[in-house]
DNA sequence: AATGAATGAGGTTTCATTCAT
DNA sequence: CATGAATGAAACCTCATTCAT
């Protein structure tokens, strides 16, 4: 049965990735990806395709870290309050640990070489969050869902920005960041 | 940076170069950009020495853009919540008015290729803001002026976005999304 | 040329690689061959060292081909006209029968990646043929036998073209093929 | 007006082609190419789209300089035997000279990289040929004038291949070859 | 022996930049 | 100065061959 496809390099290229093109941007180049794999130039299209596969399928497993990090223990049956802090918790501390990823990120979500179908499918895990705010919004704000968790999402990666800066006082950001998102859709 | 030879040209690529990067990114290529310019690809780089000082500079002449938008007719005098409301309406408006220049900036923004240096300049202009928000924030709210400076910016391209998509609720989008703003930063 | 391991694999690959090349040329990949004979990609290299060596048997296995078809039941002892139109008649039905063979065969002739040693080789089993052409050419015409061989090949060439090309009229083809070669050769 | 396209890299290219695809076949690189035309390996690409378009192209250039030397001074008002022999002496005279062209030619022809619509016009100069033929042949011997074509190509092209081998009776040859041919298409 | 993943040299093509016109 | 052809260093991807399983 030969050797058979390695779950290790497989990663190991998608972690690569991640870190290459957090800091080059989508440009850089599959050699280097390679070689930061520790895997040969031409191993890495065993494992995708093209290049653009490999920026798709990075896409969705990074969006697919996401929703484990916010669906992990999530309080179900808990106040509208409460899960909202959980969802901020959960991805501001996933931003902060996984730096790298949210970097990646960044640059993949604004490339064009990720296809919409792919983004479309990635929010699929995230959808039940965005039922879950209907419970945190006050409707005289006149915010909508959607943009409460635009909202929400802009504000956590403020917040993770300012603890990256300033990790010392992390925890104080991410308590004063909620506390300044909760205030927006309040009343 | 000696004065371009023609001012026509120069702006038409700089022009160019807006349009082309916002659509595919800063890896357009300049022979794309000198096309859209309507000049020949040689041409291009008797104003700009290489594609990154095409970048660079474009990215400082749209944070100037930006910085005139929001100092024009800037109510000095005013109270800090009219003063902050003409600069949520100056930038929203501009976002809105200049859509590709807005998303050619986000992609210059995480692109590596423009310098520490340029970004420090070229925000510059806009320091004065910084000192305004100190009347705006509520200091048991625990956020810094940096911090809020940073919040609006998020909530404002957030308004930006749903009002780019909702043109027809645009003004409401702005207002709600002001309001937010205003809310998040008080108490 | 050692015993292939199993002959069965051998010549699965040795007619896969018959039918990519006549399809593909000799530029075809070995990935395409192995996959068409059912093998895998390496095993391929153990029944052939090389890629040129593949090529270099399948010539010769080719060649040999049309030896055996062109000695089958030929009539030693008969005149040089039946001799010749047996020879004829044998080429032509195998042109016809082996289409595939003969389209590969002429990828492999003009590729220069088989060795002349190998097509000098190729040709011993029939040189016995060129002899017999000795009794065939009327000497007036200043043709060698060697000669007079290539114009018979050439001839009967163009004449499975034209069979395969319009295979309800295959016999007249090659009843008035033969009679045209047949007049080339004399007086 | 920049530096103009210039012919002559154009046809240092093609030349170039013509040589290493007469001794490698359609797989030469186009560095290769490049390299013998004396260009750098991307100026090709500035003459020609693709790999494709220069084998497409020299495929063609190479038909049309064989109907010009079959066609110049070609005796429209002779006998048929009068222009068979002009068109046997001119076509076998040309491959004798341009020998590396026919090779190239030969290369190009079975590549499946030439398309059908190149092949096909490419063939349009000659067709006032077909039409001469009809006086040549004996209506008896059951050949049409398509395969009266073919014959005298392939024999033609036999005569040139004994005359490169051996050269010093190339007159000789081209003599015996047209009457052999002749003969064949004769009643 | 068979498999197919791993390898890395090499293939075609692109592109920022230079330079002849 | 404007032009666009020329350049050659990559870029992405392929493929014959090797080798772990």
């Amino acid at each position: 049965m030969a050797r058979p496809l390695s779950d290790e390099k497989y990663h190991a290229i998608l972690t690569a990735a991640t870190r290459i093109i957090a800091a080059e941007g989508v440009g850089a180049t599959t050699a280097k990806i390679a070689r930061e794999a520790g895997v040969a130039g031409g191993t890495l299209f065993t494992y995708f395709a093209t290049k653009d596969a490999l920026l798709n399928e990075l896409y969705g497993s990074i969006k697919v870290n996401i929703a484990e990090a916010i669906l992990d223990n999530y309080p179900e049956r808990s106040s509208a309050h409460i899960r909202a802090r959980h969802v901020w918790d959960a991805y501001v501390s996933w931003g902060i640990r996984e730096s790298v990823k949210r970097q990646a990120m960044a640059q993949l979500a604004i490339s064009h070489r990720v296809s919409q179908e792919k983004m479309r499918d990635a929010l699929r895990p995230l959808l039940a969050l965005n039922k879950m705010l209907t419970g945190c919004v006050d409707k005289s704000t006149g915010l909508t869902n959607d943009h409460v968790a635009s909202i929400m999402a802009a504000l956590a990666n403020v917040t993770i920005d300012f603890a990256d800066r300033d990790p010392k006082n992390a925890a104080r950001h991410i308590e004063h960041g909620f506390n300044a998102f909760w205030r927006a859709i309040q009343r």
